[in-house]
DNA sequence: GTCTATATGCTGATAGAC
DNA sequence: GTCTATCAGCATATAGAC
């Protein structure tokens, strides 16, 4: 067969990435071989190697890039304001961003356990300090006395579970808009921190 | 080298489901072979097909045994009482059930994907009758007055989410006991539903 | 009921041609 | 930068001996 004509690294490697994340996504790390993502690419297995040194740093590298890419964007996001509204502009947020990459987010919480250790430690990092900017707004709030929580600590965790949760459940064509669901959500975080 | 002596099909059967079970929730479905499932058995491979057609199969007993006795401990222990009593009997089983079974809550929520299109039907059937039964608990409340929700079934999935994210944090050594979670999250859920 | 041996095919990764 | 060809090993599943 002919080979395939000129060089489209700058291309191709972004592409290998994303193949990746998509497969990953719908099949599972374990499940996808590097074969079928090259198959999706539609280059031969051999040139994946020039864009990864192997599978599993493929898999860190799509963990990482997206949590580095949240962290950023919350930090952007977040501007020096009372802990209410700091609050509703993290529930929006979490919820909208977690909603438009549906793939990233589903493979970072389903593959961490196909990271190596070390790789496994980063991501986890990298998480706990996601986590840490909702719960120093739950602490400054409960310390200026305009929300009332038990713990800050199990509110975080319990936030973030109830919000990351509608990525399994929404649906483009279902019966509830985005803004919905996120005004929905406001309305019961507010009541369980005490606002 | 020696056969194995005697005959143990009564003790071999739950033994493999045992081990499948044990083994997926440690590395996941895909990357789990039948080889290592016969190892932890301490049988040869050939033996697993006497209890399993397929490995696919294996799975889906292992979902829906577990989402079948799930269901029926819930019914069991709701008694016909006032909603805020239901209420708080449902958070404080599923922590517990969940806690007490974490190998088979990681793998109902981490292998759907690895069904076939009609196991997975199935398991999501039971999955929904679950969440049905905290959807009409919630909604009873609504209409005696007693609750204060926006829309009943968002609320359901919120609190689901938020009741299972327990076990992707709680460690037996950790500083909160279960009794304490669980009173911490009755203090959340009830703000939540505005009792 | 459990074993051993085997079929058929796919796996991650590399070497070397172009 | 991409290709083709290949290695060594493991996958699921079955057949047939005991």
């Amino acid at each position: 067969m002919a080979r395939k004509s000129g060089s489209y690294s700058e291309i191709t490697g972004p592409k290998v990435k994303g193949a990746a994340l998509k497969l990953f996504a719908e099949y599972g790390y374990a499940a996808v071989s590097m074969r079928q993502i090259a198959r999706e690419v539609q280059v031969q297995v051999g040139t994946l190697y020039l864009y990864t040194s192997n599978k599993q740093n493929l898999l860190f590298d799509l963990l990482q890039d997206h949590m580095t890419q949240l962290l950023a964007a919350l930090k952007k996001s977040q501007q020096p304001k009372p802990p209410t509204e700091q609050l509703r502009e993290f529930c929006r947020f979490h919820i909208f961003y977690h909603l438009d990459r549906a793939d990233a987010v589903f493979i970072s919480y389903m593959e961490l356990r196909n990271l190596n250790d070390e790789n496994f430690r980063l991501i986890e990092n990298l998480r706990r300090e996601y986590e840490n900017q909702l719960e120093v707004i739950l602490s400054a709030g409960q310390s200026e006395g305009v929300f009332a929580v038990e713990d800050t600590k199990i509110t975080t965790l319990a936030l973030i579970a109830m919000l990351t949760g509608v990525t399994t459940w929404y649906r483009q064509d279902g019966r509830l808009s985005r803004d919905h669901i996120e005004q929905v959500y406001w309305e019961m975080i507010k009541k369980l921190v005490g606002v």
